[in-house]
RNA sequence: CGGGGAAUAGCGCAGCUUGGUAGCGCGCAUCGUUCGGGACGAUGAGGUCAUGGGUUCGAAUCCCAUUUCUCCGACCA
């Protein structure tokens, strides 16, 4: 590729808009551009990368027995009604009318297609395993798009999907898929993590997800260093840690003027937050309930979902707490009239505060033996200082990326979408399914935060849009020039990906752009091109030597 | 959804408080010098000041509405 004449461009200052590494480098370097929130135009160095991510996705996918397909986007509605995921998608759905009015949706993830396409192979239970995927865009309708590729409405995502005769075999197929993901992952050269986590709204058995590890990661994950132990922080298991209790001392009531959160408790009667337990009024689907925690912990709502078995739970509004003797900032659960649920923590705590329903008091030495509640269980989340549920040694935390997401899907969709075939007895039975996707934005987008430098991006070989940059350093230097052009031919022939930088622009400025945009080595041609010779430079070590061009043709074939 | 901030040349910004018909840096064009780490000088081109309404003799500037972008929050009892 001659950089002359070429699409290509590059800004020399950071993007306004943009509020991650990843996104800044990626938009300045000229690989994409913003067009709306959350929507990109990937230009042709974002193209290049991102069809190099694509291969590498297809070669292990299709060595897992995986065929390519291509889905629409547009999609009539009818099949994410039968699947219940109109509903459950929500307000992330797109959703548009054609010019009849019938209901369409673009895609945000193809279960219910794939199911209607396997329907077509799939009579018998001698007719699977079967598996398909596609690498195609999605649309999701986010509340809020942010960092570059990270979080965007419109995305391209490989999804496959396999067909299994039992759980058996659906866990056969989805061991071979899990193993093509850390293949792809590691040929990707990321740091990730695989954790165990919700299944969200695709539903189903089991969900693990593929985690590039970054500090602008939107989930937190948490794992144990004594054991595999991993998750996401949203399904995290919290240990209840017995605390020795020398005596219960006898419940009362003191007064706390004006001290309507546990900081301002705590502090007026000296106590430790993790003596405490605050309250958490709250709107579970249409019903109010009232929340007990330890004071120092994080709510998890998710967990508190689960337990309820309700959809949503959001904040108490006045006129719901007013149907009890909740008092907010002096909630407590001694002589509360709602229905409460308590974290299992509380129940192993002594002498603890809390609210007495009353305005302006609170309760000291409240122990469990004085409370009532209708539900317990585990409604936090893990945080700094938990064990490990599995070999109790203590947590660690860190962000991460989910770039990949397998789940054993289950019947599910089969039921749902009247996917069935005939075992060996003739009796129909339901396809299990299982699904796997990667966000190939994303997985860049991750691969550029754990690659980059002052200078810019920092490509692995095997993704970088080009290998090597040939640039010359004047371009009207004839003989500069004419090696330049030498080399450049030769590596071409050699079928290297190779740049040639020949912009009538200063040293300094194309030395920048290629190293903004990544490219992994660089050919000088300057002060010694009458004598044949390069410099060559490595982006990520900085190394550089001095190379003939045969040498370099054969350096980088 | 709740609360901030912003929208002026291709990009990044100033001007707005105190209305008087738009400016800076980069980039771009032409010429000259320069030429291995984002050169220098000279001369230029380029803007319905987001949109719609209002106030006014006069609006980028003041008022209202709308749109878009962006940040924070959606763990407070």
């Amino acid at each position: 590729m001659r950089l002359k004449d070429s699409y290509f461009y590059t800004l020399r200052e950071d993007a306004r808009d943009e509020d991650s590494v990843s996104g800044n480098l990626l938009v300045k370097g000229g690989f994409i551009k913003k067009t709306s929130a959350g929507v990109y135009m990937m230009l042709p160095l974002g193209l290049r990368v991102q069809a190099k991510v694509e291969e590498i996705i297809r070669k292990y996918m299709n060595e897992a027995g995986s065929q390519e397909v291509r889905m629409p986007a547009l999609i009539a509605a009818d099949y994410y009604e039968k699947s219940g995921r109109l509903k459950n998608f929500g307000p992330d759905l797109f959703k548009l009318k054609d010019r009849s009015g019938k209901d369409m949706v673009l895609g945000p993830t193809h279960e219910e297609l794939f199911a209607v396409a396997a329907k077509s192979v799939i009579r018998s239970y001698k007719d699977m395993p079967v598996s398909i995927y596609q690498i195609q865009s999605k649309y999701r309708d986010e509340p809020r798009a942010r960092f570059g590729l990270i979080r965007v409405k419109e995305f391209v995502m490989k999804d496959s999907y396999t067909f299994d005769r039992d759980e058996a075999a659906l866990d056969v197929a989805y061991g071979k898929m899990f193993e093509a993901y850390k293949k792809i992952f590691n040929e990707l050269g990321l740091n990730y993590r695989i954790v165990k986590a919700d299944t969200g709204m695709m539903g189903g058995l089991l969900s693990e997800e593929f985690q590039a590890v970054t500090e602008i990661g939107e989930d937190r994950i948490v794992y144990c260093e004594g054991c595999d132990y991993s998750r996401n922080e949203e399904v995290a298991e919290t240990v209840v840690q017995e605390v020795p209790c020398a005596e219960e001392l006898p419940l009362q009531e003191v007064a706390t003027p004006h001290c309507e959160s546990i900081q301002d408790v705590c502090e007026y009667l000296h106590a430790d937050p993790k003596n405490s337990v605050k309250a958490l009024l709250m709107k579970a689907d249409e019903e109010f309930v009232v929340f007990f925690i330890r004071g120092d912990r994080e709510f998890n709502e998710l967990k508190a979902c689960k337990l309820l078995g309700v959809k949503e739970i959001g904040f108490a509004d006045d006129a719901l707490i007013a149907t009890s003797n909740a008092v907010p900032g002096y909630t407590g659960p001694i002589g509360l009239n709602a229905k409460i649920v308590i974290d299992r923590e509380v129940l192993a705590m002594h002498n603890f505060v809390c609210g007495a329903n009353k305005e302006g008091f609170h309760y000291i030495n409240a122990n469990p033996k004085d409370l009532h509640y209708d539900v317990c269980g585990d409604i936090i989340n893990v945080q700094e200082g938990d064990i490990c549920p599995v070999c109790g040694k203590p947590l660690k935390f860190t962000h991460g990326i989910e770039v990949g997401n397998t789940f054993k899907l289950g019947t599910k969709y089969a039921d749902a979408l009247d996917l069935t075939y005939l075992d060996a007895s003739n009796k129909a039975q339901s396809v299990w399914m299982g699904s796997y996707g990667i966000g190939l934005g994303r997985t860049i987008a991750a691969v550029v935060e754990q690659n980059n430098d002052e200078h810019g991006i920092i490509w692995p070989v095997n993704i970088a849009p080009y290998k090597v940059a040939v640039v010359p350093v004047n371009m009207k230097d004839e003989t500069q020039k004419a090696v330049a052009e030498k080399v450049y031919q030769e590596l071409t022939a050699a079928g290297v990906e190779v740049l040639l930088d020949d912009r009538e622009e200063r040293a300094g400025v194309k030395f920048n752009d290629m190293e903004l945009i990544g490219i992994p080595y660089r050919l000088t041609v300057g002060r010694k091109a009458a004598e044949g010779i390069l410099e060559f430079k490595d982006r990520r070590s900085g190394e550089s030597k001095e190379f003939t061009v045969e040498e370099a043709v054969a350096f980088l074939k």
